[in-house]
DNA sequence: GTGAAAGCGCTAACAG
DNA sequence: CTGTTAGCGCTTTCAC
């Protein structure tokens, strides 16, 4: 047996005309008994199958695609694979695909329209059948439309982008942040704040547009809880760009610079991660001097103490869901686009109490 | 402007042909200035892509692919991109990738070898440059030497394979494990655990080959120290297949039927976690009655009460370096295989106690 | 600098 | 059932 490990060259690759030479048959007969397409006589395909296995031949799928224009492949952008959210996520949608005998190809957009582009034209120049996609932005439709244009299938998960129509599995983000807003509304708090990530250019305003629609969402459910609860000027306890400002700043500015607050949301669970070492480091009770509530339900919310009240989201079901529409898509669906918005769920733990004063 | 986002189908792509028909000038002329390569006229360059431009050409990867040889493209295979472990060395091994102007193919394995064949296959199929693989099994090389008779480069991460002289990159798991068995030794324990969900078909006994050469290295390190200071049958505080079995089932018996075990380590992060929320469950304090170290210096072990003292592991590294490897044969190095073992940190946190008895 | 033609590995259409 | 012949969209000689 020989190996030629020792040289990094890749070798001249074995093809199917090889296979053929061997087998003693045409190119189209070995091609049909190696592709497992048209009719071929037993005899003969085991004559070929034993030749391409003998040979070490393998498929080059670039080559069928080509041919076909089917690359057997689907493809996603996520904002960054390391965000829990975004792995359990394209863990459900990839499950989905595999099972279905398709290819999965990953690109990141770290939530930027401009390396978001370049990730779409990738993928599009790699021909995948179909493409999910979190949009960078629910605003600009520009690289939705450049997918579109190019006539493929795509489905957004996690967020939607205005004013354009096409299939999206999304959360319940408002009712969601609606009732977890509630929860602390019950428990007595009037002064909540709600903590994002989003890159915003102001201090949030009542009905500024923002960028993406998951957390717009969760914001406006928010501020309406508030304001049905009558709380005055609810906008004003909106905190965005936390990434920028860093979400412990911010948090310890909350606590400390008495504005009152009791309680906090946070929009992911990183967020109430530094949240919750915030209020520690201050010294602070949770929940009796601070009460939290994180959105998704992280490993770390159950062993933390005390456990962590959250709002929890089908994150899998969410990735799952999006794959199956887009093989619709891929398979010829040509149904109106659906929206589809899965429910969130209230898991309460011990991080919410009525708040001291 | 007309967007034909009615039609489901994928429309017949405008080709190099299309734009230097557009362009009036040749197929060959056209490709070159679209593709950036060979000799062409400022004025015909300029022609031809602003025809590309009006026609909304996009280029065809896999076309490109099939001439060149060349696909752009890295591939990883990973045992479960949800495993946070794997996202991050995953991130890691994408951003140089993306760096290096190079695309990025994932796929899962589950950990399981005939999956994972199945996912080289694909990739293979695909025509990647270069391949980034965590092995499902160090012992049995099938897997790896189809990579390797297929030629293309190949880089290990976060496990070798036995009896295969290729490049990888690992965490100094074995000396990492010393140095957190001995500081529980050191605190005075005597009997402690270490649990893996690593699968192996029988009882640990000395010397035994696991098929993880991480965990083989863990496990080594551990029962050496453990051997080092005089303990009897170390290898009977050594618990595998901890996934098959149930963690909590493991840790709860562990805890609970008299065999005085003082301290735990856990062999990745989820498995510590696991514990910690046995140890509460049982009612034992943390670290009064039950010293813990996990392997990993994930999130929640900050912000757990006590924080869990933690074995980190440089995992944005891990996989970076492997890429950076990996690019290095893609372009033609053919020096000989280098292993690059990275240092493991302890992390002092709150977890580790003298025992009581 | 530009053009014409061949070919990458595969599938598809059409004969036989 | 099997063979022949064209392409898929691009790059790459090799002429001019």
């Amino acid at each position: 047996m020989s190996h030629d490990s020792d040289t990094g060259a890749i070798r001249r690759e074995v093809t199917v005309a090889d296979v053929a030479g061997a087998a003693g048959v045409a190119k189209a007969t070995a091609a049909r008994a190696l592709g497992d397409y048209g009719a071929v006589s037993d005899s003969v395909r085991d004559r070929v199958l034993a030749a391409a296995d003998r040979l070490g031949y393998r498929p080059n799928a670039l080559a069928r695609t080509m041919s076909t224009g089917r690359s057997n492949t689907l493809g996603i952008v996520v904002g960054d694979i390391e965000n829990p959210f975004f792995a359990q996520a394209t863990r459900g949608a990839s499950d989905v695909a595999s099972a279905a005998g398709l290819d999965f190809i990953l690109s990141n957009s770290d939530e930027d329209p401009v390396v978001e582009a370049q990730a779409i034209a990738v993928q599009l120049a790699k021909r995948v059948d179909g493409l999910l996609l979190a949009p960078a932005s629910s605003v600009d439709p520009t690289n939705l439309r450049s997918v579109i244009d190019a006539g493929r299938p795509v489905v957004l998960f996690d967020r939607v982008v205005e004013g354009v129509e096409v299939d999206a599995v999304i959360a319940a983000n408002r009712s969601g942040a609606r009732t977890a807003t509630r929860l602390l509304l019950d428990a007595g708090h009037r002064r909540i704040a709600l903590i994002s990530t989003l890159e915003h250019d102001d201090v949030y305003r009542a009905g500024a547009m923002l960028t993406m629609s998951s957390v717009a969402e969760r914001v406006d459910g928010f501020v309406s809880a508030l304001a049905d609860a009558g709380v005055a000027d609810p906008a004003s306890f909106v905190h965005l760009n936390a990434r920028r400002d860093g979400v412990d700043t911010i948090a310890r500015r909350l606590l400390t610079d008495g504005s009152g607050i009791t309680a906090i949301i946070g929009s992911d669970s990183l967020i109430a991660l530094q949240v919750f070492r915030v209020a520690r480091e201050l010294g602070l009770g949770i929940p009796t001097d601070l009460s939290l509530i994180a959105f998704d339900d992280a490993d770390w919310t159950w062993v933390s103490t005390p456990g962590v009240t959250v709002m929890s989201q089908p994150i899998h079901e969410i990735g799952a869901e999006a794959a199956r529409l887009l093989l619709r898509r891929v398979r010829g669906d040509v149904a109106p686009p659906v929206v589809r918005v899965l429910d969130q769920k209230l898991i309460e733990r011990g991080s919410v109490a009525p708040p001291r004063r």
